[in-house]
DNA sequence: GGTCAAGAATGCAACGTTGCAATCGTGGAT
DNA sequence: ATCCACGATTGCAACGTTGCATTCTTGACC
């Protein structure tokens, strides 16, 4: 079977207790011995066991990354960076995805999940954010939402004025008649609606108006719920001559119908979408988003979950990622090199 | 700290054991005490801890994935469909990220990594699959990649057939100039081998020359490869009236190049992809595809790999799972509704 | 009434590791 | 020569769980 600290302390002629010491680096062992049981280690491929050596430090080195979908290229993105990340510093990460179900997110984030994972960084979607903190047991991190002040850390970039910019992008070029998709009224979804209150105040500023008929609810953020989104928009009364869409997906959605009603972009229609996902610097044309700093996400998220992980009753920590708006041809027109 | 069996039993007036068999659903433990330890488990919000139970059992009901980049969306795909499907077994997954690198490669699938998966499932790119057969001591299934007969599982889709039918499909269009982008002719990547060869058998039974010139090859298979290849296409002495991706990112950047230099796809460039991703249903124009069925692909490398974690011993297995070509506007130009 | 079977509950030990403390040996300081 | 300090090595116990075997209880059956 598996190769334990028994067997390799056996054949080597030292204790258990030794060879631990050389698995561990620990300074106190004469250069021969640690030699002789290095070659030893070697040569039996002894791997400590995971299971053993946790249950005894009672630390698992693994956070955990809850999203609602890791198909999903945002969280996909992130994932991978993350996971990148958490390497470099020696640690692992457990992705799960909830589908955006309540009770798996509730039952993935209540604590450690069956304490195999030190922490978890959590980006929250059918749970309200104070809910899972009053659940919670573990270090948990929240991405995107906030809860109530005094519970959970939070890394997030600024979404209202993200979503100012970008609707002041559209302003900018003239446009008057200014959609968004991507509302979420049913669902208890923070983010969407700072990022419709971004929306509305750079109306406002603007002068233009806002009828509720240019708000388009979605249920999920995904590229079939922007096309739909685009088409009821094109089916309504008002003419529409931008769009503002609260992720790059739906965007790709929104993109695609309008393709597919003989609509130019952005002549006919200005898009702008958010999240600067691969596909939206590909796309034709390619997309004008607003594009967090993924990586500075990732980073602050590990950082805040791993100082928590260290010293659990440090006060909540509320971070805030940069953010930029990239401009492409959604909304210039102007056929360009891929911006890197 | 964390409520333990100990703890449970303590509160409750019973033996730890007895803990035990209520949290485990064994079967002779009285109506009236069942209900009673059960309160208690509930009150304490009692979690079994992962650790110790998989250190006892020998099990950790965890199996591995590895892949060289989960942001890439055919593998995040795939990692969605897996992640679901596992679940409903009753087992969790841990994605793993290689970057491409061959040393994390042998790192993640040399045994069951740490002990703490019970299996793997990987995606091999940087290190030939032979060398992993050879190092593996657990269960380990291999996709797309196929190592020596005997020694590991596999499943994949049947490349070279797929790969045929994408190029007679543009020949059947009547395009006489095709070219080909994703040969890896400096690594020992056997999926482009098979695509390559598929690509070579459809030009030969069609008549057609298969000039080495027409053959683009890539370092990675993501996007910016294959707006690259396409550029260098464009800029080579042979015209090209058709392009056959080897997968959907490359194509999507093809798409791009052959956009920014003003050429129509498909009545200029028809383009071929390979994977099926949702970015390409929703490009514009949407990209015709080799779609490789993917839960079935999920669903015979998880069914595999769990057989194989109960009988080391069994044969190793070959699986061919399904796949289809799918018709999109990148060849026939209709401009129509998304496909599902 | 006595025997037996099966249900219910328990104790012990072990999975492989590491924290702690103890032990042994060596060389330098006194 | 004696003592001390420190390096090197070790044994013991415990982390929380479950397999196995055992004990105790109850009810059925002859």
């Amino acid at each position: 079977m598996a190769v334990s600290l028994r067997d390799v302390a056996a054949r080597a002629g030292v204790s258990v207790r030794t060879v631990s010491n050389v698995a561990n680096d620990f300074p106190h062992v004469a250069p021969d011995t640690r030699l002789r049981v290095q070659t030893v280690i070697d040569e039996l491929g002894y791997r400590p066991n995971a299971a053993a050596r946790q249950l005894r430090r009672g630390r698992t080195e693994t956070i955990g990354l809850v999203v609602p979908d890791i198909a999903s290229p945002y969280f996909a993105e992130l994932a991978s960076l993350l996971v990148r990340l958490a390497e470099q510093r020696g640690w692992t990460v457990h992705i799960d995805q909830t589908d955006g179900e309540a009770q798996r997110e509730r039952r993935m984030t209540a604590g450690p999940v069956g304490r195999s994972v030190d922490g978890v960084i959590v980006s929250p979607w059918a749970v309200p954010p104070d809910e899972l903190a009053r659940h919670s047991v573990g270090p948990l991190v929240l991405l995107g939402e906030r809860a109530a002040p005094g519970s959970l850390d939070h890394v997030a970039i600024d979404n209202i004025t993200a979503s100012e910019q970008a609707t002041e992008h559209l302003v900018g070029l003239g446009r008057r008649s200014i959609a968004a998709i991507g509302a979420q009224p049913h669902l208890h979804n923070g983010t969407a609606r700072m990022r419709l209150e971004g929306y509305r105040t750079a109306l406002a500023r603007a002068g233009l108006p806002a009828p509720e008929a240019l708000v388009e609810p979605v249920d999920r953020l995904h590229r079939p719920d922007g096309a739909a989104a685009m088409t009821r928009l094109l089916a309504g009364r008002h003419s529409v001559d931008a769009v503002f869409c609260f992720t790059d997906e739906l965007a790709l959605g929104a993109l695609r119908t309008l393709a597919e009603h003989g609509l130019r972009v952005p002549e006919d229609v200005a898009v702008v979408g958010f999240d600067d996902i691969e596909d939206g610097r590909y796309a034709t044309p390619s997309l004008t988003t607003i594009s967090p700093d993924k990586s500075e996400v990732a980073r602050l998220a590990l950082d805040c979950l791993v100082r928590r992980i260290d010293d659990p009753g440090a006060p909540d920590r509320d971070l805030v990622a940069g953010h930029r708006l990239a401009v492409r041809e959604s909304t210039t027109g102007r056929v360009s090199r891929v911006d890197p």
